[in-house]
DNA sequence: TGATTTTCTGACCGCATGGCCAGAATTTAA
DNA sequence: TTAAATTCTGGCCATGCGGTCAGAAAATCA
């Protein structure tokens, strides 16, 4: 019955009401993990809960409302684990390391969390047809990159660049790790991690002093390879 | 009636089958960077080329043929436009910078082929559910980057870096910068190929005469990863 | 010209989907 | 215990899809 948002305010939410919600989006995502979004209806999700079919209609609007909890929730847990780190770190360069592995470390322990936005993102649709998810969803994730960057131009540790290209080449870098990853579950992810630090550590920072060393790390903190690349079936 | 492929030797295909051919790609590629793909029916398309749905049926074997045959037409026209005018660059970093270039200009003039081509690789799934294209359709795209790069590598002009991981970061990059243009057609395109180019040309190039060169290590040469056929095109 | 093949039309089919609902089952309240 | 509210079931529905088909129309051939 209950299926807007609850702002706090409304009438508080029944235990059983928010157990099922979470039963039923744990499902979905599972269920979109597996089978991927096209294939994941309410009947498949209803069947892997083990409820019957209405049970979703009756605790969700309807498989949009379903789809935007499941963003929200794994958005928030995203923000919650990964995002809290980086206080405390004061030079950008190491904030781009530090966020990097922290979010790559998260996803290696959500996978399906992973690849289930992943999908919806790319196939959640309106009633219009207009996708509900794309590349101005990423506005929120582009803000807070390009304020560091910015900082770190004005402090003169990094190089002048413009920052909204990096904020949207740095995310694609790791949208990318995460979909190659996913898709091949073999590929360490840890070490594609460092190797897109370094690239992104190389692109952004000011241009060594001509005679002063550059910070450059050295290779003794440096990971070990990817010890499992892959090759693509085809060729 | 016409329906497999014409390697050549089979009949000929008749004037009118091809300009029907050729009239329904078009009327598909229009229709899908229009309304997505999830919305180009083959009856929308048909209604766009002014033809009943099932000339569509009766000259391709199905949508499935239908939409390969467009990515094949559509990645033959790239690859002649783009890479031709790689050859005589020694150079990798240039290569990079014309590679990008290249492939930005190229795309100011093809907007509806580029998103009709997304739209495709994106959502096109196969009877059985698993999509057609994803991560794994870059493996072509992955390969000469990787070969440059390694050439780049042990002629000393580029640093040490995972070739796989930067050619995965910066073909993301490339996709991600027609996707914001895509979304944004006011985006400076020209601009922010030339950023990816000076972003990655830093990422790639050896350091300063700093430290001795470290051997490399490239993805390549190691074992064989499975193209994980599980699903989902999270990309 | 008439005969034959190619091309096209518009109606139709089976299927899967998301959503709906009447009523049953269960929980909560009195 | 009884009454009321909540929760759940399973079947039903309209929709839109890709694909098929018989026959009309058009092009080609003789």
């Amino acid at each position: 019955m209950r299926s807007e948002n609850q702002p706090v305010s409304q009438k508080e939410r029944s235990f059983i009401e928010t157990a099922r919600r979470a039963q039923i989006m744990d499902a979905a995502v599972e269920t979109i993990a597996e089978v991927g979004f096209a294939r994941a209806s309410l009947a498949r999700i209803a069947r892997r809960a083990g409820i019957s079919k209405g049970v979703i209609s009756y605790h969700f609007a309807g498989k949009e409302e379903l789809m935007e909890q499941i963003v929200i929730a794994v958005y928030t847990d995203i923000g919650e684990n990964v995002a809290g780190g980086l206080h405390g770190v004061e030079s950008v360069t190491e904030m781009v390391r530090v966020n990097t592995t922290r979010v790559a470390e998260y996803m290696r322990g959500h996978r399906s969390s992973l690849r289930a936005l992943g999908e919806i993102f790319l196939n959640l649709r309106g009633a219009d047809g207009e996708p509900h998810y794309g590349m101005h969803t990423n506005e929120p994730l582009y803000q807070p990159l390009e304020d560091a960057f910015r900082r770190g131009q004005e402090s003169g540790e990094l190089r002048d660049f413009d920052t909204r290209v990096m904020a949207i080449s740095y995310q694609s870098a790791l949208d990318a790790m995460f979909g190659y990853w996913a898709l091949n579950p073999e590929w360490d992810l840890t070490a594609h991690a460092e190797q897109v630090s370094d690239l992104f550590v190389r692109a952004i920072r000011a241009e060594a002093p001509r005679d002063a060393p550059t910070p450059h790390r050295s290779s003794r903190d440096r990971h070990d390879p990817p010890p499992d690349p892959a090759e693509g079936g085809t060729a």
